[in-house]
DNA sequence: TGGACTAATGCTCATATGTGCAGATCAGAC
DNA sequence: GTCTGATCTGCACATATGAGCATTAGTCCA
């Protein structure tokens, strides 16, 4: 070809004209080519150069794109059917009132990603702060469901209320379900009271529903002493301290494990009501949610027991995961 | 469609989601989609609404990037060939170390332009410090050319030699193209003296040459004190005021134009050895250069005139040209 | 609730872009 | 000079993307 150049000289210029005619005002690659006299080709692979040498630079701008990193990894990382991240200013700092930031930002995006997801069928549901605060945001409509199960025990011991039934309503209210609640405590005295509990036809079926609901979504809880587990009164003070100290890391809809995610005291777990962890591991879509300080441990085992394959959380706890998992 | 969000839902999240997966992990529309559970519409018509939402941002980060945009709103808005725009860091400040600097930016590109477009067969040059420095640039085999040919007097009436001799010698000797010199000073006496020289055959046949030539290259000058042409002697003290104080703005291939690029001062015009502006105008190829600071108005009028089609110059002139025209 | 209006969706078809390959071109070694 | 290996170029073909349009779904209002 007659205008060949010469090797060696740089076709910078070239190609940040090229770049601008290509991405600023939107010509195509032949059109350029004819304008400058060059081939179609050469247009192509000069904007190849453009972008490898950076002359040109794609960037996903949005504040959102770190936290879409953060899903992404989490997904690729632990094989997670999918990871929902919200983002909670660090500037909140710590405390009570960081943690209902992070609460409300998690189940804010947690209902995005369920509104996206349209769950049909049964629905099993654990309760808490996180859950409630979900619960609320719920829109109409948001999916049609069949049936709202409770999935582990809910009716308070103590003058705190659970709202375990306030989280149920929104549930069915949102969805035109039935309900169907599990009237026991979430952990009683004994084993045998545990037992005995099973016999009622009524917490069977409750139990039984949750065992083949497709949907389970549930908080994951750590022993803090503002938790409202603890402070319904299912878990003693010393039942506390000594959960700690043998290494459990927060509870899974009641059950408390240690970090790999195993039943941290069997004992206690014997006493828990609910379903059992071993049934989440099948069902299609099994979300935990994790919003606040210190949850990254419990998030971590619930991966680690294979019990979610949705994790909702904040972004200071997925990199907590990230970096320890 | 089932999975149809409700409106008003932001789908920020997804847009981030897809704009990741096409921009940086480069699958295809059709993948994203198949992966998502989108049609391959959708994910198109996504990343649109990305790229219009500022979600994406693509930008052509590369400095050139201004240089490149001032070339072409020199294009557009005067209907020039080409523009070439060198740049020339403000930081260097004013005087004759920074006008040094201009002359070497503007040499270098417009070779850059040169060898690029390759003229052939003969060259009409000017003389001047910014025709010295880009004559020393030139390459070997930068283009092949027929005839080297000086465009305008060049013999100098003072100590101070014009260097046209080393800039004809760099064409010829880079290109294989045989010289033809114009033996004459660019401005004699009286009008009288011009016209005996004209009928001088080897003077004859250069301008002839010239005149032919398709391709001629020169200097933008203007009437400051350390201009060689005047320093060469061809123009006196007075005239110099008498120039200025008529408004010439500069001059090309010797004679001395206004803002609107007419001869300035036709007396002083008839007393030029060279070839005529008229003749410039029909050349496929007639590039001037204006390098250093001042020399907005000649490059403006030489534009105007109709005299180049080409110009290449510094950005501070290409500036100035854009705001003054 | 029903009906009109608007926006979003997926389709077909046309256009634009990317890829592998064969020939051309060039720098550098001799 | 001339040979050689590496790069660059253009082409034919496969793939990816974009545009117009009919249809559907969703919203708003009576």
């Amino acid at each position: 070809m007659q205008a060949a150049r010469r090797r060696g000289t740089s076709d910078t210029r070239l190609m940040v004209r090229i770049a601008q005619m290509y991405y600023r005002m939107n010509l195509s690659q032949e059109q350029i080519g004819e304008r400058l006299g060059l081939s179609r080709f050469r247009v192509g692979r000069l904007l190849d150069r453009a972008l490898r040498e950076e002359i040109v630079r794609i960037e996903v701008v949005h504040p959102d794109a770190r936290l879409v990193d953060l899903e992404e990894q989490l997904v690729q990382r632990f094989g997670l059917n999918a990871a929902v991240v919200a983002d909670v200013p660090a500037a909140a700092g710590a405390g009570p009132e960081a943690d209902d930031l992070a609460r409300n930002a998690v189940a804010e995006v947690a209902v995005d990603y369920l509104q996206a997801r349209r769950p049909a069928g049964a629905i099993a549901v654990s309760w808490g702060r996180t859950m409630l605060a979900l619960a609320r945001r719920l829109p109409d409509g948001w999916t049609q469901a069949t049936e709202i199960v409770q999935i582990n025990g809910a009716t308070s011991r103590s003058a705190q209320p659970t709202r375990a039934n306030e989280i149920v309503d929104r549930f069915a209210t949102t969805t035109g379900a039935s309900i169907r609640l599990l009237a026991a405590p979430a952990i009683v005295g004994t084993p045998e009271l545990r037992s005995a509990l099973g016999e009622d036809p009524g917490i069977r079926e409750t139990l039984a529903a949750a065992r083949s609901a497709p949907t389970a979504i549930f908080g994951l809880g750590i022993p803090a002493a503002d938790s409202p587990h603890l402070e319904s009164g299912f878990v003693s003070g010393d039942e506390q301290a000594r959960l700690r100290a043998i290494g459990a890391v927060g509870d899974i809809i009641g059950r408390f494990v240690d970090g790999e995610g195993r039943i941290a005291w069997p004992m206690l777990d014997e006493r828990s009501v609910g379903l059992p962890l071993d049934d989440l591991r099948v069902k299609p879509l099994s979300m935990g949610l994790a919003a606040g300080a210190g949850r990254g441990p419990i998030a971590l085992a619930a991966i680690r027991g294979g019990y979610i394959n949705v994790l909702a959380t904040d972004d200071a706890t997925a990199a907590w995961v990230l970096a320890h998992g």
